[in-house]
DNA sequence: TCCAGCCTACCGAACGTTAGGCAGGCAAAA
DNA sequence: TTTTGCCTGCCTAACGTTCGGTAGGCTGGA
């Protein structure tokens, strides 16, 4: 268990914060998941306020790389645009689970500072990159990637809230193809 | 206090949920709030299931009665349209809140299941009163108009969850700006 | 007399966190 | 080559606090 211990720590608790928050995540049960006691973890993180900025921390980086590779694969914006709520949909495969950070938007006014402002980098990873595309798309013009970047990342994660309050990943194909019909999203 | 107390509970219970979530209502603090003590909140709820169950409800029956009223009172399904974000704006103005069933939405694994179903009852209300003023409106094709109803919840609700996160209303504002541009919202 | 409404005083469980120790590996000193 | 000492990674055991919930008693008005 100790080769990497702290990686499988991290994952973990990502898995377990999208289910259950931050205010979810015990260091007994998160322990217990890694196989470990909980007084260990403090070996490798601080205080849950350090656990919890470098899982979201980490997540935004893993959802920046993950972007970017998206887009060097395919080279066509166009469909990055059409996979794009993939990203989110397949959390919701998983377990019925939320996106990490709009759990913790929710819980933004109990999170440690140190948690927020990692929480919104991903925010800024997703609607950078969207404006990024639309704008090589030529989907919107250029003064207004950013706003329908913005609109289009707060829009799909609604939809994911709404699906997982249904624990029904249909709903969230329904939503997205409703914001395609309706022009938010490129169709 | 005995005057109204269950209601004065409801109420408080209601302005911490939208604030902090049902796992951050703690039944002390609720009570200090109320100006009672904790152990006498067992007088009017059973368990704190019931008590969250209490607030969901009567906080969809209080949104159904407002939305219904701003039909009746402005008589102009396009008007209604347009005010629509504002019962959603008028929560982050109190106090950075949160409408509770997204907060409850996004807890949604941790809940009892009597707070689940009350939680559902919130968009059911919004969506059904959504789809009859597009219809009013003819803003959509009537076969479609449930179907944007639901995009038109799902996207103001992530609007509000992004805003929040910035601690921004300004910012809520520019979203639902942007769904007007892109013509999810009419315009 | 009865009961609604609130109280005090607890309970067991879970929380994040700390103190202190033990085993093993690696590296410099003898 | 062996000894010494430090460091990593994990442990047990407990800390104080907060949690939802319970038992039982007091009080004032109908």
């Amino acid at each position: 268990m100790s080769t990497n211990a702290k990686e499988t720590i991290l994952a973990a608790a990502r898995k377990t914060a999208q289910a259950h928050g931050y205010g979810g995540l015990s260091y007994r049960d998160l322990a217990a998941d890694v196989g470990i006691k909980a007084a260990s973890i403090y070996h490798h993180f601080a205080s849950k306020a350090d656990l919890g900025a470098a899982v979201a921390r980490r997540y935004w980086e893993d959802i920046a790389v993950e972007l970017d590779t998206m887009l060097e694969t395919t080279g066509d914006p166009m469909e990055c645009l059409r996979r794009y709520p993939g990203t989110f949909r397949r959390s919701l495969e998983d377990g019925n689970r939320l996106c990490l950070c709009s759990f913790m938007s929710a819980e933004y006014a109990n999170l440690p500072e140190a948690v927020q402002r990692e929480t919104q980098g991903f925010a800024d990873v997703n609607i950078a990159w969207l404006a990024k595309v639309l704008e090589m798309a030529g989907a919107v013009k250029p003064k207004e990637s950013e706003a329908r970047a913005r609109a289009i990342f707060a829009a799909v994660s609604g939809a994911q809230l709404y699906a997982r309050s249904r624990s029904d990943v249909a709903e969230f194909d329904r939503l997205i193809e409703s914001y395609r019909a309706s022009g938010l999203l490129p169709a």
